[in-house]
DNA sequence: ACCCGGCCGAAAGTATCTTTCAGATGTGAC
DNA sequence: GTCACATCTGAAAGATACTTTCGGCCGGGT
């Protein structure tokens, strides 16, 4: 892989429309794949947008202690055309919020918190985390996997850890509106399996860094096999969009050491997969709904009678 | 020979701050003091804030048959500096008379419904379940619960179908933080492993109906040796929690055919599991933190190494 | 008809943004 | 430890967008 121009991201930045409101959750997204700088850059941006909108490129640069270049390379990044475009999202989004609602500030979990604001706080950070995703989710992409996803002649999701649960979770969900799915934790089985895959069948890949060898295995083979795949992953710069057709970008929350990043993912993770799986339930209404009817009517059964 | 500048707007403009929403009242009192082409130029910025937000001076002068000149002095005469600020303005009305209008996400998810529209609204319900179980959670409950795992020599985790995989994340997550514990999807296993539990142990039911047999089975069997028994369930009146120390309620969203009980039921009984987890690893901070330290280590080499 | 005063746009001038390129910095291999 | 390599970074050149100047043009008044 060997790509000639040094500094070209116009082209490479992923169909990245410019962001209109979830630009503290693209931040938090890109931060990892940021330098140092940049997230100097990205960090004032996020955290006083109406301040950064009145400044130039060079009185950015300045109070960020970086350079009109860097500036300029985290603008594209965060997928507009320049630093101009910036401007215009950033005042669009200082407006909004002024306007809006109060913030609601957060603090992190902290060791001696007592057990309610503990709840207080996981739940608003998740629900956080939902708004965040469902801003930075691609539709288009999403609309591209759901079409091959519905009329896939067998599909394949590969997911280790934490987010095996999801692709097991997907798996379930798929195989109940009539769908031929599985998912596999087991990374030889996964691969094993994969060369199975041809054109018609898809693969999808569940990994939050985005560098799990143990996923990107798999889906590579599906996707020298001919298979259309998709990756979900929090890194969109990852490895493992590589042998991705279709990439659906899941947000990263802050995390801390009470509230390590499995959790915030997994909550992530599982709204994109709910999106896939109603999107398809949509497209193949008229064999899902049976289906998944017939589903309700079996389990039904495993019920205590008294169940009042 | 009284003032020699022919042109400066800059000091006699009345001492107007840049408007920041009332533009189009403004452009309305303002404009029989202005020219024709300024009349234009107002006319086309107040009717399409959005659209000449994106048009640059040239780009926005041609569009109204006028020259730059025309359309830096009306953004003069309209109280800005100058037409950089003008444009800041236009976009951050256009940001916010675009989330002014209600994404109409209280309904339920149609089967003709965009792509778009099905994840706005799935992510509000998900947002919806999570603060309706946090306010429903009983603290006290949740605190004994965590006070008992805490200390638990063992503990075992009942759950299958959806709620499998909940018991699955939550043991993942207990033995994480060096606690033994043991999630069962197995319902004979499951009982086979119950009857080895006594007092000082936990055994943890999840089921969102509170009457699926499979998992209430083997909560009664822990019940009946000693163990403190934990009951994660959304029907706190239903049969499981005969059997249970301690019942943790999970919230029930309003279903429909394409959003099923059980996605909501996931959702609810994660953020328990989410909470019950970082609690115990507060209470067993000493043992848990290096415990997850550890864990993470471990994880690092399970990546590719051009993670940048 | 002629003059006068203000409106208007072309083009020059300036600020801002973008790109290039070479030095600086860190990273992995030996 | 030190070397080679890749990457990051900022200074400065280059391009673009914005602002100002200035003279022409089109009315109205005499």
């Amino acid at each position: 892989m060997t790509n000639e121009v040094k500094e070209s991201f116009t082209s490479d930045a992923p169909a990245a429309p410019p962001a209109p409101a979830a630009l503290a959750a693209k931040v938090r997204t890109l931060a990892p794949s940021m330098t140092r700088s940049m997230q100097r850059v990205a960090e004032a941006v996020a955290g006083d947008p109406a301040g950064c909108a009145a400044l130039t490129v060079t009185g950015l640069a300045e109070l960020t202690g970086t350079s009109e270049a860097t500036v300029v390379r985290t603008a594209r990044l965060l997928g507009y055309p320049g630093y101009r475009d910036l401007r215009l999202a950033l005042a669009g989004l200082a407006a909004q919020q002024q306007s809006g609602r109060a913030p609601a500030v957060t603090a992190d979990i902290a060791v001696d918190d007592p057990v309610a604001d503990v709840v207080a706080k996981l739940a608003y950070d998740e629900q956080q985390t939902l708004a965040d995703t469902a801003a930075g989710l691609d539709t288009v992409q999403l609309g591209a996997a759901v079409a091959a996803l519905a009329t896939a002649r067998r599909i394949d999701i590969y997911g280790v850890g934490a987010s095996g649960l999801v692709a097991q979770d997907l798996g379930q969900k798929l195989l109940r509106i009539g769908l031929i799915a599985h998912a596999h934790s087991d990374p030889h089985l996964a691969v094993t399996n994969a060369v199975q895959l041809r054109s018609g069948d898809v693969a999808i890949a569940i990994t939050h860094s985005g560098s799990t060898g143990d996923v990107i295995e798999p889906l590579r083979v599906a996707f020298d096999h001919g298979a259309t795949t998709v990756a979900i992953t929090g890194r969109p710069d990852g490895p493992v969009t590589q042998y991705a057709d279709h990439v659906l970008t899941t947000s990263t929350a802050r995390e801390s050491e009470l509230r390590p990043a499995a959790m915030s993912s997994r909550t992530s993770q599982l709204l994109v997969v709910d999106c896939l799986f109603t999107c398809v339930t949509q497209r193949t209404y008229e064999t899902a709904a049976p289906a998944l009817a017939a589903s309700y009517e079996a389990l039904a059964h495993r019920h205590s009678p008294r169940n009042r």
